[in-house]
DNA sequence: ATGGGACCTCCAGTAACTGGAGGTTCAAGG
DNA sequence: CCTTGAACCTCCAGTTACTGGAGGTCCCAT
C-alpha cells in the first residue's frame, strides 16, 4: 500500500494533481488509514499512469474519462470501444501531421539564424509571415474546436 | 481602420480574445472612435496575427511576449529568440515520439479488438504499460528545467 | 429618425492544475 | 514510551489562456 506521495513518486505526478483526480472522479476514492491518509494499491498505480500518459500526449481529461468509463465496464459490446479508440487513432493522427508540419517550420526558422542581431533574425521574421506555413490550414476554417491546450512544461 | 469585428474575422481571432489580448499588454491601446470604440491599424493586424501564429504553434503568451519585447528592440541580440525556437523544436519531437507510440498503440487496439467485450480490450493494459513507449523517457525523474519566466501580468 | 447589429465594460466560468495556510498523523530516533 | 519533523489532511485562492453573458451604448443603412 501507497502513501500518496509514493504514488507521486512512482507516477510523477504532483500530489495535490492527484487529489486533484480524485475530486473531479478521474480516480476512485482510495483506502484511508485510521488516520485519514490515502493508502493505494497497484490497481490506482496503473490507472494513474494511464491518465498521466494520456494527459503527456495532450488529451483533454473528458477523452481519458471515456476511455476509463469504458474499461470500468468490461462487459459492454466492444463496438463502443472500437468506435472510442478509432475516434482517438484519428485525433492522434492529426496532432502527428500538424506537429510534423510545425516540426519543419521551427527547423527552417532555427537554420536561418545566424546569430546577428533581431534586425536580421529569421526566427521573428518568419514566425510573422505566414505566407509558407502549412499551419495556416488550420487556422482558416471555422473548425468546433480550437483549444488545443498549449504543451504542458515538463513535471520537475 | 478596421472595427473589432473585422479584426477577428481578418485573424480568425474571437472578439474577446482581442480584448484581453489588450488587457495583458499584448496588443497596445488601439484607438478610439469618438463613441469609444477600438479601431484598428495594418501594424496591429500583423502583431495580433503574428500573436495567433505563435500561439497555434505551441508558444505560450509568456514566450510571445519575449519575442515580441525582442523585436521591439531591433538592436538586441537574436540569440534569445533562437533559444525559445530550439526550446519550442524540443518539446515539439517529444511530443511527436510520444504520439508515434501512442498510434502504434491504438492500431493494436483496434486491430484486436475483434467484436468481443471491452474485457478483452486491454485498453488500460496498453495504455498504462509503458514497456515499449518511448515517452518513458521524461517520466523518469530527469530535472533539466530551468526555464522560469517572470509573472508580469499587469497591463499597459 | 430609427432599428438592429455591433460595440462597450464588467464579471463569472472553463480546464487543468498549482501552491499556501493551518492543522493532524506517522514512524524513526532517543 | 515519547518526541520530532516530514508527510499527510482539508480548504481555498491563484494560474494560463481564454470564453460567454448581462446590461447598456453606438453606428450606419434605410
Amino acid at each position: 500500500m501507497l502513501a500518496i506521495g509514493q504514488l507521486s513518486a512512482e507516477t510523477g505526478t504532483k500530489v495535490p494533481t492527484i487529489r486533484y483526480y480524485e475530486d473531479i472522479g478521474l480516480l476512485p476514492q482510495p483506502e484511508r488509514t485510521a488516520g485519514n491518509q490515502r493508502r493505494y494499491g497497484k490497481r490506482q498505480v496503473d490507472r494513474l499512469r494511464f491518465i498521466r500518459h494520456c494527459r503527456d500526449l495532450g488529451f483533454p481529461l473528458s477523452d481519458i474519462r471515456a476511455l476509463l468509463d469504458l474499461s470500468d465496464d468490461p462487459d459492454r459490446s466492444c463496438a463502443s470501444a472500437d468506435t472510442i479508440a478509432r475516434h482517438q487513432l484519428r485525433e492522434v493522427e492529426r496532432r502527428l501531421a500538424s506537429l510534423a508540419s510545425l516540426r519543419q517550420e521551427l527547423c527552417r526558422m532555427i537554420d536561418q539564424c545566424a546569430g546577428g542581431t533581431v534586425a536580421d533574425c529569421h526566427v521573428i521574421e518568419s514566425l510573422a509571415d505566414h505566407a509558407h506555413c502549412i499551419a495556416d490550414r488550420h487556422m482558416t476554417p471555422a473548425p468546433m474546436e480550437q483549444h488545443v491546450d498549449p504543451p504542458r512544461r515538463d513535471p520537475a
